[in-house]
DNA sequence: AATTAACGCTATTAATATCGTAGCAGTTGT
DNA sequence: ACAACTGCTACGATATTAATAGCGTTAATT
């Protein structure tokens, strides 16, 4: 009964959120977005940045992240954030401020 | 050589931000925070707010943020956010303001 | 006290995602 | 012309997640 009472009052996860949660649930989508943030880097240079990404995943992300209009692609620059992008990276800088007094990594 | 340069004045991601964006590209590991932002939640009950995650994965990410000490285990409720976790969720609720404009999602 | 229901969680196999490597075709620089 | 670099694809191996069933325990109901 204080379950029933609890799940009434919680408003429930908007299926947007449901969305952004389930994309930054793919593994390297969030990274991508950070390492994008000082400014556009080509292909490889991400795959660098990004240390061990496999270029397929990196190359279905990009699509993803486009397809969201959060980065975009420069002819011979490779790849930056939109605007929507910069707003996104503000989330992440919480978040890196928040990893500063993180307990210490968990494996897989 | 403009690569160069751009390498150079890009502070590189921390070792404790990297491994926060590993632990949040796991799936489920976000939408759990989200889900226990009002209150704690027993196992069956998270189960059921995140929609369609398996128990086997629900009982690590659970080991995983318990490491992390970001929920914590409270003898007859269930899980619970916990003061580190509270702040995380901050980070999220950016992120869902952030969701509203955002362009629709997009499939794997 | 007996029964029922809910609980946390584990086990198992199948499906899917990601990795790691090699390499191709196009462009750029020399 | 040539070499180096580019974005990107193909492929088989590995790792992660899904989906379902169900066990042992606890709590509530009768």
């Amino acid at each position: 009964m204080a379950q029933r009472i609890q799940n009434l009052r919680r408003a429930p996860t908007s299926p947007r959120m449901a969305s952004a949660l389930d994309f930054s649930g793919r593994r390297w989508a969030l990274r991508i977005i950070w390492e994008l943030r000082v400014g556009p880097l080509n292909f490889r240079a991400l795959q660098a940045a990004c240390g061990r990404i496999s270029p397929s995943v990196l190359q279905r992300r990009l699509h993803e992240l486009r397809a969201l209009q959060i980065i975009e692609k420069i002819p011979r620059l490779g790849y930056r954030l939109s605007t929507g992008g910069e707003k996104l990276f503000q989330v992440l800088a919480q978040l890196d401020k928040w990893s500063m007094d993180m307990p210490d990594p968990v494996d897989r």
